[in-house]
RNA sequence: GGCGACGUGGCCAAGUGGUAAGGCAGGAGUCUGCAAAACUCUCAUCAUGGGUUCAAUUCCCAUCGUCGCCUCCA
């Protein structure tokens, strides 16, 4: 049983063999550091994040390269009307986005290289370029020649024919072929600039991202990530610039994800039509974005509504009621039922694997994790004791766990309420006891609007924190 | 105009050439003082029209519809 991925430049999914046995280069590109980040990126990292642990589950050791691009025109542009340092202004977002990543419990990256620091490579990276007669350059500006690269467009399956370019933006006319796209501008006044030998200026948008795969990774990888309105021009410029240097593959497998959308179009931030992920998580656990996301396919596209968190919310207690420890009076199985225990912890394990191996297909991963999870509650049902619904949710905890899902009860934060409203409880059992509903109803009703559910057994009550 | 993806129950969403996972919601029950949770049972013929086949939701063609890219974008 092996891993097979989609693969956009063959668009089939193919077995997953790396470069060095054992060891996965992954470039995952990050977000152009200029706004809050909205629930698009949330998506596109939540997605490579799961690829990542899923490659570590199976043993891979991943070196996980995620860039932050902060050097461009909406970056300068803001720093100008705001009046501050663009570099500043990046490390605010780059900050910001690291706390959202966190929020989302996604692991860090091994290195988050930012375009600015590695400017001596990209100045490096044009300067071969030019010399290989790959490039170009007209007074101080650089550009890539699509014409010397023969399969420029392999990835977006395009052809210099057929593409309409300039059919929306004009034509610099010094362009040698209107596809040639910037790999060094000149600086205008007002904008940040680095020396380079074609004069001050600031790197294009693509030649960054080939330049710190170089840098962290080397000249060929494993996978490079990104959401699928990459794929043309930037991912299809990111080849045409490495390929037209090495004369190697690039990298082996690229992987798109699915735009997440606001209704009938996607969420961007020049389209104005976002939600922060900070706003998310003002109000949902970081798991129901996750959740939300392992429920479908990384490669369909997401929409926002409502009632999807709704029901993103309900599968998510239903996960959270498998890890409840078994029932206070259980008696426990007897010896002869556990032998199936351990056989549905296996059997669910292996069906996970199966279904993740298959292209990431989390959703059908995630079915096994339900059934999983009513096999538990079942068993817990019957009277299981804690060690042996240990048995199961051992193998549960392992595949939500490989999955990212943290499925922790929500915490008031730095808040000791545990004991108040223990206290409260046991003055409710008193009135339950006189048989005074209206009081114990009202104790119940009351901390539900605080957040607190009560839930009452013949042995006992138990509470948890509301989702 | 070019390239690509998609259309599965009320909603979200897998999947397969031989009559369709899972979650949410709904209905019926068990438990409970009631409620909640949990558990049990229940709930679809896969956009439309053709074609290939012993057999198609799954393959092919067409139509309709939706979305992404071709400009910055995860």
């Amino acid at each position: 049983m092996s891993l097979r991925i989609y693969n956009t430049l063959s668009r089939k999914k193919e077995e997953f063999t790396t470069i060095e046995p054992g060891k996965v280069r992954m470039y995952v590109c990050g977000p152009t550091v200029y706004a809050d980040a909205h629930l698009g990126h949330a998506m596109s990292a939540l997605v490579f994040d799961i690829v990542r642990r899923y490659l570590e589950y199976k043993g891979y050791e991943v070196r996980y390269v995620m860039n932050f691009t902060d050097v461009d025109d909406n970056i300068i542009n803001k720093a100008n009307e705001l009046k501050v340092d663009p570099y500043n202004l990046a490390q605010h977002y780059i900050d910001g986005y690291k706390r959202n990543l966190e929020g989302l419990n996604i692991k860090p990256a091994t290195v988050h290289p930012r375009a600015t620091e590695d400017m001596p490579q990209i100045i490096k990276m044009i300067q071969d370029l030019i010399t290989n007669e790959s490039a170009y350059q007209v007074n101080g500006d650089v550009y890539f020649s699509v014409d010397n690269d023969a399969d420029y467009g392999k990835l977006s399956g395009r052809n210099l024919q057929t593409m309409n370019a300039g059919s929306r933006i004009q034509v610099d006319e010094r362009k040698a072929h209107p596809m040639d796209f910037a790999l060094w501008k000149s600086a205008k006044p007002g904008e940040p600039a680095w020396d380079s030998p074609w004069g001050p200026g600031r790197p294009g948008w693509h030649i960054e991202c080939s330049a710190m795969n170089m840098a962290h990774l080397g000249e060929q990888i494993d996978i490079h990530g990104g959401g699928n309105d990459l794929i043309f021009p930037h991912h299809e410029n990111e080849i045409a610039q490495t390929e037209s240097l090495t004369h190697k593959p690039f990298s082996r497998y690229w992987m798109h994800n699915g735009m997440f959308g606001l209704k009938d179009e996607k969420m961007s931030k020049s389209l104005g039509n976002m939600v922060t992920i900070d706003d998310f998580l003002a109000e949902h656990p970081g798991d129901i974005m996750r959740l939300w996301v392992l429920n479908g396919s990384y490669r369909s596209p997401l929409t926002y509504s409502e009632a999807v968190i709704e029901q993103t919310t309900q599968g998510y207690k239903r996960l959270l009621s498998a890890k409840k420890p078994a029932l206070p009076g259980a008696k426990g199985l007897p010896e002869s039922a556990l032998g199936a225990l351990a056989s549905a912890a296996e059997s669910a394990r292996n069906a996970f694997i199966e279904a993740m191996d298959d292209d990431f297909n989390t959703a059908s991963a995630m079915s096994t994790v339900y059934e999983l999870g009513k096999q538990i509650n079942q068993a817990r049902a019957d009277g299981a004791t804690d060690d042996q619904l240990k048995i199961v949710q051992s193998a549960f905890n392992e595949l939500t766990g490989t999955l990212g899902l943290q499925l922790e009860e929500e915490k008031l934060s730095g808040s000791n309420a545990d004991a108040f409203i223990d206290l409260l409880i046991s003055v409710r059992r008193e009135l339950r006891a006189e048989k005074n509903w209206a009081m114990s109803d009202k104790i119940r009703d009351e901390l539900k609007k605080l957040g607190v559910n009560l839930e009452d057994s013949k042995d006992g009550t138990s509470w948890n924190w509301d989702a």
